[in-house]
DNA sequence: TATGAATGAGGTTTCATTCAT
DNA sequence: TATGAATGAAACCTCATTCAT
């Protein structure tokens, strides 16, 4: 048949309306039903509603894992153990993001779900992320660490945050957040463009200068 | 009696569960179970769900906006005419947003809900926000289009939704952040102490450099 | 105040909303919210919602059992002792039925409520109704009887109830009958002039020759 | 197994305790638990209460408007083009509603539902049934229409629903009818007896002389 | 006399999951 | 390997009624 195989089209829907809805408000009905597919399918395929969710994940974290690992090794033969610099890092890292999906065509919804996988992660998704891709997270911290000697390192983890945040938040919400542009500024951005934007930020954020070191006077400072 | 009455032990529940879990995953059964309050008691006091999630929203919000309009109010006065700085601006933003919850000592729970705001509003509570703050947020914008003329119009919109995304995305996930960055860095952090990091990284973020103008160069220019 | 008190807009009201949904379909809730009226006014006032049907009924019965018990009266001593003429029976039964609710401007609804009371009546109502007014229905049937001699007892009680049927069925479902005889035919009638059409189609029917008496042979004669 | 499969089952029940109380007092769990079936089976096979009630009326409606059709087909080849007379025409439906049910023995059920489907009716079941078996109802007027040619089509309009409000308030509430019937009269009567004795009185109705034309002198009139 | 608050029961519907085939 | 049927739990909500004031 021309059409793909029961596990093929249940995730290709699952995670297209998991990033429309979230987890809790997508149910084993509304995917089976959209995909065309035996409503025991899931459990049958996959084993319960958590391992799917899961296993749309790993769809795209496994080969982005591999690739990002791929793209270090890269980088690091080239530079042969001097610094490798913080843009080359950060620019690194958005074209592996933007090459997984590009397969798919849906780097939205990869977004929409890791911005779930934040604010949603009913834990054993936190832990599963954690277990299955905490290794090339820390490999890249890491080169981040040697990048930016000057950083203390508490503030180095806080300002990534700060930048995942700025970067989870604005592409998962892109839909919303496009369709405001647009209408206000006749501003049509694609993914593509709005990450052009992205990077002077995420840069300068990187390299903002330390805060002043009074964690005392708090009221006037804010 | 000493205990609050039943609309207050709902809302306080309330908060609280649906910024650990989320709104689909806290049901009504335990919200009103954990208040100790009839289950029927959320439909006689709110009418519906949906209607206890924009109430617990307002409770934030109404007294936020009219602070927020009021110290607005102040620096119109005090510069009188001129333009007020950025720094200015955010820093009474977030004064603003730290008084608010102070009350209540929950600024957590504030930012969390913030975030869950974004990340699975339903619409309706999308909508509901749009338009009963908008217009506080409106005057905010105008304000920091003043502060920012050398910025065009779409990177500002697009910069202040970066930095947003910043602040409700730590704010937001901050107990799981502090517990890691305690445990390697052994620095346990405040909100406040949060706060104080986060300035200058905002400010150097609004500041960044403009772009390259080539939309065409994409795979080049990340 | 200008505006009536609180039992009769109770009244006003549920029996507006009982004639156009039903009993079980229209909730005190319904009712009160639509009369402006506290919702424990109901309980308070007539005890239950039960009651409150059997007073609503009542409101209607009470006045026609009086007047049509005139009307028999009258009927009697004109005719002093010789046999009323059937046309004469239901002509007084009529007006009557016309009269008591033209004060409050509603054949419809008293029609459709007794239509209710034959459909929906559930044990409660249909007792109240015949401990109350089975009295002035009995006088009448005794009347009827009279004035159709040749007609067996057996014959005479169901041709009173298919009559009956008519009327009712007829006039409960007037508006949606009217609305298709307005749309199909371009007439429309009002109550008066539907009671112009019954009359000889009620006379006739009363009149009908006796049914073949033949039960045995059912198949054949349907 | 030897009984009938879960569908039937909620079928069986549920028409039966529609019959006896009326739909919004008959809840889906005094359905299923009386036909001993999972709470949710009816939403499993019916998808909804209002599904299960149209449901219940299909499987009464559906022969009966295939073997309506195929007596009219017969008639109409028996008569060959020559007016079918009005007392073949109601015969000839009386037949079809003695057989439909026989097959499952409840013809009053079918009764007391077509009773509930005018008194109840909540909308959805009205526009079900004209949309599902309107055709065969215009099919019978049509032929009405040319077996009393002398009646004004308006007249024949409203003595055609005289008629029904008859035959279905009849039938409807045949139960407690031939309680007093037989309590009064000894006269206990069967459905096809009954049926025996609404023949002359509808035959009469519908021949009835017209109406005087007079809608001005209503109080005379009545 | 009247009412706002509250309650327990029960309504329909949806859920993820299991089972027999 | 796959599925239609079925299930028990729990979801949100509405109900008539009661109670303290």
């Amino acid at each position: 048949m021309a059409q793909p195989d029961t596990v093929t089209r249940i995730l290709d829907t699952a995670e297209v309306l998991f990033a429309e809805r979230g987890f809790a408000e997508t149910s084993l009905r509304n995917i089976t039903s959209k995909a065309k597919v035996n409503l025991a399918a899931v459990n049958y395929h996959f084993g319960s509603k958590k391992a799917l969710i899961q296993a749309v994940f790993a769809r795209y974290l496994d080969p982005f894992t591999e690739r990002f690992h791929a793209a270090l090794d890269e980088l690091e033969a080239e530079y042969a153990g001097r610094v490798i610099p913080l843009e080359v890092l950060l620019e690194s890292m958005a074209k592996t993001v933007l090459d997984v999906p590009a397969e798919r065509n849906s780097l939205k919804v990869f977004m929409r779900l890791l911005g779930l996988a934040y604010s949603q992660a009913q834990g054993h998704l936190r832990r599963y992320i954690q277990d299955h891709y905490g290794s090339v997270f820390s490999r890249f911290s890491e080169l981040v660490r040697k990048a930016t000697p000057e950083l203390p390192e508490a503030e180095r983890f806080w300002r990534l945050h700060f930048v995942l945040g700025t970067v989870i938040f604005t592409l998962s919400g892109l839909d919303a957040l496009r369709d405001i542009a647009e209408k206000d500024y006749g501003d049509h951005v694609s993914v593509r463009e709005l990450i052009r934007r992205l990077r002077p930020v995420v840069v300068a954020a990187m390299n903002a200068p330390l805060p002043d070191a009074a964690p005392d006077s708090l009221p006037a400072a804010v």
